[in-house]
DNA sequence: CTTGGCACTCGCTCGGTGGGAGTGCCAAGA
DNA sequence: TCTTGGCACTCCCACCGAGCGAGTGCCAAG
């Protein structure tokens, strides 16, 4: 069945190409792979691929190079995310399970991402809104100064300085964290945000303490920034790239800066499966239509909190960054899950 | 006096040399700067200067460009740290005050000093050993799991995670609480240190929990992740080096991920001078002797706490990026006062 | 000590050339 | 109908040599 071969083919051609970087001609392909077929026959494949805009050649008489629809063939079809070895396994569950607190979790799969897969990591920090109020601290720095600190279910820490207006006892300060953590405790982001809302606007129970308070707690839950925090890691891979440094390396390391980009590169919604793969031009940006996104949801339970993932060229490893990706994403989840 | 002009011919050099990027010849020299005297004369002057050191040629018959020993003369004697502009201050100022948190100015620095120098900007956490303990808070959030909460003067806070063996009531966190702060609050962060290590030493008054709370505190204080913690931005920046990929900007950003290369970079003992400036091969990474470092302490009251600065080219614009270093650690220094 | 003149050096650009990898096409064979 | 070997063709790339020009060092005169 030609069919077969032709697609066998341009699993080759992706395979070598990613490898060599060079752009692969048909009789190194023969020889490389078995396919048991002259070079003329593979040339005639690659001939109806080129006309099916799966492979290009860079200018005429040059070897063939994939385009982004052939990348795409390529992961949809022609290749399975290949499991992680027990040592990679092992080395994840390692690394990660020494992180501390969520700081840690999220700089060590950062740095764990970009070192299995040799590109530029991205971790998006849990967001708040799906998560709920775990507890509301009150400390008392000073007599008229309170550290605020707002703690999630996700593990993330909020805290927020107060100037109160006036001293508090003691027994004031107690009373108000009950009153705070009876409204908020428990609740999801959203209610929790309309209750202490609704607390604040009833003028029976606003002391400027209590309002002061409530302000800084508002502030730590819709903190729009809350939603933009990442944290990029493996910028040194760029190095590697070699060739292409205008194409790709170069707006890419712009992009690195602008974290509203990367949250939109690796945030878009997940349509079920488990690892979303954005090939070159198919993504929003122009400048870059030469690199690729493979990223997954994670998040403890079911739902996705949050997103990670790498960004790299478009000639890159998809079926090693899949895996990687996955199994950090996965192991994340169940670090979240346990905490 | 030709001494005098000998060196105006170098600082001539040497703002050529940065603002082109080109080697600098002598009779480009005199026409853009008023010398007022002859191409030949400039030509005696750099052979002088070349003789002592000061200045280069990349091959016979190109322009002359600065060694790392002109930059320093340059640095040390040809200019002074111009002041920002008082839209610049004002910037700044503007910026950082909008800061909520210490993570908030940890961030807003960084973004300030690469904008304002358009290099790579380093700042690195305050550090913990110097800070004092303002109060340590037990939060139940299940009868046997705690979450302890450090809080340092700095503002830093570190949150650990503690299972307890057993359950424990209010009363019993209560005293807990009362306990450790009574212990280490106020105290240097090595005499808390010695004295909660002291306490659970203590046979008698030691519980389970007591000594499960103890270590994550001692965690949390020893931790000498705080001590590398750092935060870097502008890599953008690096995209404008244009030629000098290999020699400059390789090695430079594999350092990025280092955090202890770039700790021991900007973090070099301040000799009472405001701003350190590094330049080429005087630092102690081969790989990065095209590389200058403009650094400064920063940290409330007369103690500098920690350090920022930023990473560029040895042909960088030294009298700006002190400028930009030193009222950028200004500002820190007294939000972090007034904190 | 400065300056104009002058010969010299040498990196850079540009056009030309040969080699070679790779292709497309075709005709013969399965 | 598909595969295969042969073959002419295309065109990138590395190499080469010449000419240009910016810049220099040196020298003799002011």
């Amino acid at each position: 069945m030609q069919e077969e071969r032709r697609l066998a083919v341009l699993r080759a051609i992706v395979e070598d190409y990613v490898a060599t970087e060079e752009p692969v001609g048909s009789k190194a392909l023969v020889e490389r792979h078995g396919l048991g077929v002259s070079p003329a026959t593979v040339r005639n494949d690659m001939a109806a691929l080129e006309d099916e805009g799966y492979i290009t050649q860079p200018h005429t008489s040059a070897g063939r190079v994939p385009t982004d629809k052939g990348y795409r063939l390529f992961v949809d079809r022609l290749t399975t995310v290949k499991p992680m070895t027990s040592a990679e396994k092992r080395a994840i569950a390692s690394l990660l399970d020494g992180a501390v607190d969520l700081d840690d979790v999220v700089q060590r799969s950062v740095r764990l991402l970009s070192q299995l897969t040799r590109q530029v990591a991205i971790v998006q920090y849990p967001t708040l809104s799906r998560s709920t109020v775990r507890h509301i601290e009150l400390v008392a720095l000073a007599p008229s100064r309170l550290l605020v600190v707002l703690i999630l279910s996700t593990g993330r820490v909020e805290q927020r300085l107060v100037e109160l207006g006036d001293d508090l006892d003691d027994q004031a300060i107690a009373d108000l964290r009950a009153l705070v953590n009876r409204v908020a405790t428990g609740e999801v982001i959203a209610e929790a945000n309309a209750a202490l809302t609704a607390l604040a606007a009833d003028p029976a129970a606003v002391s400027p303490a209590t309002q002061a308070v409530v302000d800084a707690l508002l502030d730590a839950m819709s903190d729009h920034r809350s939603d933009e925090r990442i944290l990029v890691g493996g910028a040194a891979n760029l190095a590697r790239y070699g060739d292409s440094f205008d194409s790709a390396v170069r707006p890419l390391l712009e992009a690195l800066e602008e974290h509203v980009v990367l949250l939109k590169l690796i945030g878009e919604a997940t349509t079920g499966e488990p690892v979303t793969v954005r090939i070159g031009h198919e993504g929003p940006y122009q400048q870059l239509a030469s690199t690729s996104v493979v990223a997954a949801g994670y998040g403890p339970g079911e739902e996705a909190f949050a997103r990670l993932g790498i960004v790299g060229p478009t000639r890159m490893d998809y079926p090693g960054s899949m895996a990687a990706v996955r199994a950090v994403a996965r192991y994340v989840s169940r670090i979240l899950d346990e905490a």
